[in-house]
This record gives C-alpha cells, structure tokens and sequence, in this order.
DNA sequence: TATTGATCATGC
DNA sequence: GCATGATCAATA
C-alpha cells in the first residue's frame, strides 16, 4: 500500500520516477498480474499507475488524488509521439441534459487538473511492453476552456432539444459523445424532451485524440 | 488510416 | 447498474 502523495511536487516526482518503466516492470514491482492478452488488460495499465503512484479513489466518484484534487489519466501514444486513441472523461446523465450548466459539469470538473501519462504502445501490442512516458500535469487554458465549454454546451443541448438519438460521435470539436457501456444490449430507459419513454445505450464523454495531442504537445513536447 | 461505435475488467 | 480504468475493431 503506497501512500497517497503530499503534494502537486510529490505526485509529479513519483511520476517522473516512472519514465521509460515498462507496464510489465510496474506490474512485477507491485506483485500485480497483467494480463498478456491485450483484449483482456484495457484498462489494466492505468490501474497499475494509481497504485504506484498512491492513487486512492478507487471506483468512488472523487479524483484519483482527493486530497490534491488531481485525476490521472493515461493516454496511448505510437512511435512518433501522436496520441492514438480518444480518452474517456465521463459518462453524460441523458435526463438531465437541460438543467446542467457548464461551471457545475462533471466535464469540467473532472478535466480541472489531470495528470497526463504518456504510454506508448502499438494496437495489439502485449500490454506488458509498453513503455511509460514522462509525466504532465495539466489545466486547460481560457482557450482550452472555452473550446471545451463550447462542445459540452452544444452537445448538452442538443440531448436537451432533441434528444440522444440527435447525436453521435461526429459532434464536437475536441469533445464528443460516444456510447460507453459493457455491449450494445445495455441500456437506460429515459425520456424524451416530448415527454416519450425510451431506451437507449448510455453514452458518455470524450475527448477526441487530437486535443489531447495538442495540450501535449503544447505542454511539453511528447 | 482516422474515426466512431462496441467492448473488456473490476468493485460495490 | 453504474462508477472506476480504457482500448479494440469495424467502417467511412
């Protein structure tokens, strides 16, 4: 059991400590299995990282670092640097839609301070020999903030005008909303803006690679 | 090949 | 079921 970190610097340092470590090394440091197939270990690396690095939280929904108030988040990287996939944030509350604000969202709270770990690893690769990536820690600028605000608020009101089935993942400039559930069969019933009982698949919010590349890249060049 | 939609594991 | 952690894989 690693103890949560003190501070911004601590957590920072212990990040930084695990640089160019590979997945597997972590897992043999902490007694953890990984699983070798990569199907089978989503998530898996992510796991293993909150736990060397203290991470508390568990599957509460609080930040990984309560005290801190950070969240960490991985993010795949390929062999030139460019993020590979989109990261997930959170899931989106498809009754609620028309009475949220921005400053209250999950969004924003959730993207107010992230710890960024970089892992590279390539599409079906053994989870085990991905390589760990110099850590960052992040707030989104104005204009970060204001681009995200703008696509949660476009997206939050189109659910709230029309409905879930009035989008899709094509929406968003930096952020989208995506179906985010164990398998296609799971789903939630709700309602309508007219008032119409129906099920659908629960979505959640992400934020698309290209975002996530560029606030790297700005930050620190990875 | 970039992107969207689908999926995998674990804890309570 | 829904939160946590994401990546896979079919398709555009």
């Amino acid at each position: 059991m690693i103890p949560p970190p003190e501070s911004e610097a601590d957590l920072l340092a212990r990040a930084h400590a695990l640089c160019s470590m590979t997945a597997g090394d972590l897992a043999r440091q902490l007694g953890r299995d990984l699983p070798g197939d990569p199907v089978r270990a989503k998530g898996k690396v992510g796991e293993l990282i909150e736990e060397a690095l203290g991470a508390t939280a568990g599957n509460q929904d609080q930040p990984d670092f309560p005290a801190l108030g950070v969240e960490l988040k991985t993010v795949p990287m390929d062999a030139l640097g460019r993020v590979r996939e989109s990261t997930f944030v959170c899931a989106m509350d498809l009754d609620q839609a028309e009475h949220e604000e921005w400053e209250t969202s999950r969004v924003r709270r959730k993207l107010a301070r992230v710890l960024w770990v970089p892992v590279e690893a390539a599409p079906g690769q053994d989870p085990a020999v991905r390589v760990l990536g110099r850590a960052l820690l992040w707030s989104p600028t104005a204009e970060q903030e204001q681009v995200l605000r703008g696509d949660w608020e476009s997206l939050t009101g189109a659910v709230a005008v029309g409905g879930i089935e009035e989008i899709s993942g094509h929406m968003g400039a930096v952020l989208q909303v995506r179906p985010k559930a164990a398998n296609a069969a799971v789903k939630v019933d709700l309602f309508t803006p007219e008032g119409i009982l129906l099920s659908a698949g629960p979505c959640g919010f992400y934020l698309r690679a290209r975002f996530t590349s560029a606030l790297l890249w700005e930050l620190g060049g990875e």
